[in-house]
DNA sequence: TAGATTGTTAATCGATTAACAATC
DNA sequence: TAGATTGTTAATCGATTAACAATC
């Protein structure tokens, strides 16, 4: 332990704890390395591995109990906590972030939703959530304690956003704008466009 | 050449593309290596062996014409032609898809969208979309002949969409349903509460 | 105890980077 | 020509995997 984690490991360590919140669904107990390498599509060493750097989860000539790990990944990623989001654009993405009800279920919470459109601004978006101006992010990220801000703005405005976002204290940006943005808080990105030119390279490439 | 591309080379490609594509707005006309690698937080030695998988496109002492490297990638990246989609479930994410833009003006139409339930079937969703049964899926992608799969339905769901889109010639999958799909066809995923997990995990870490 | 499976080490594999000859 | 920057090789770095001793 104290070794450095490789940078692959914390999307693994998501899978798994995903897995494993299916296999307590299935009412599975106890389950083998080998089981989960077979589930995720990866080597069974490798789990162990990744599983190495934070502890040890399991019992020799047994396994993984599955609540047990489970909990204990969940410990890792910080799933205890309930998580309060902020989300900076009411455009399409911005109001889907709003309406998407699983991640309530997850910890996931919206606590305040932002634009600068006054067309938009008072508008209700999703079930109790008014949009508000974004003049008043500031201080409405520190009266609430917001930890994540969304970045749901046109690729010109999210990295003053995310500047503006990191200095009133917000610890971690989900963002959408595709542009590479530099704050010194964690980032990341989701880019559907970029996604989909990875996928249509794919496509030609195996075409060839 | 003819050499094995590493995996992380077609989303670096997808970034040198947009990048140059902001160059081209701000009538740049010659970029260095060194240059693209400062905009990108990369090293320029990758920039050029990333490059140098698919040809030789620029000029020794001077650097690469902007433009002419801008069309080389887009060749490479499948950019030039028009991609039709449709897209799977008329939920939140289904229905942001369909009202996302950006896409169509980067080469992206949805020609259709889908659902299995019978209030939200006939619904216009967006401009000239309307939402048509599931059943009718596999002729709607035959006859229309759409290349690419949007999957926005319930986790449990998504193998067996996916497995018709992939029957009736689908050519590559969208995928934001969080669960790992198998098929024979390029698959790229999107998962908004995973990427959540990651950051509240990287959050949790540095505040050790 | 015998069989199974972990946790960890060491070997392998793959990706990145530095260095430099080629050449504009 | 001299200076600059590419394309490519070889060295380095980091991540994955096989193998196995530890141990349930």
């Amino acid at each position: 332990m104290a070794e450095k984690i490789p940078k692959p490991v914390s999307k693994r360590l998501v899978s798994y704890y995903m897995c494993l919140e299916r296999l307590i669904d299935e009412g599975v107990e106890v389950v083998s390395s080998e089981e989960l390498a077979k589930r995720l599509d990866l080597k069974a060493s490798q789990i162990r591995k990744d599983l190495s750097y934070f502890g040890e989860f399991g019992k020799r000539g047994v396994g993984y109990n599955v609540e047990h790990l489970y909990n204990a990944i969940g410990e890792i990623l910080g799933v205890k906590k309930e998580w309060k989001l902020v989300v900076v654009g009411a455009g399409n993405i911005g109001r889907a972030i709003a309406n998407y009800a699983v991640m309530r279920e997850k910890g996931f919470r919206i606590v305040g939703i932002f634009d600068n459109d006054p067309s938009k601004i008072g508008k209700e978006v999703a079930p109790g959530l008014i949009v508000k101006d974004v003049s008043d992010l500031e201080r409405f990220v520190r009266e609430e304690g917001a930890e994540i801000g969304v970045i749901a703005v046109p690729a010109d405005h999210a990295q003053g956003v995310a500047e503006r976002l990191e200095k009133c204290g917000i610890l971690g940006i989900l963002n959408f704008a595709p542009v590479k943005i530099k704050v010194s808080v964690p980032v990341e990105n989701i880019d559907i466009t970029a996604a989909l030119r990875v996928l249509t390279f794919e496509i030609v490439r195996r075409s060839r």
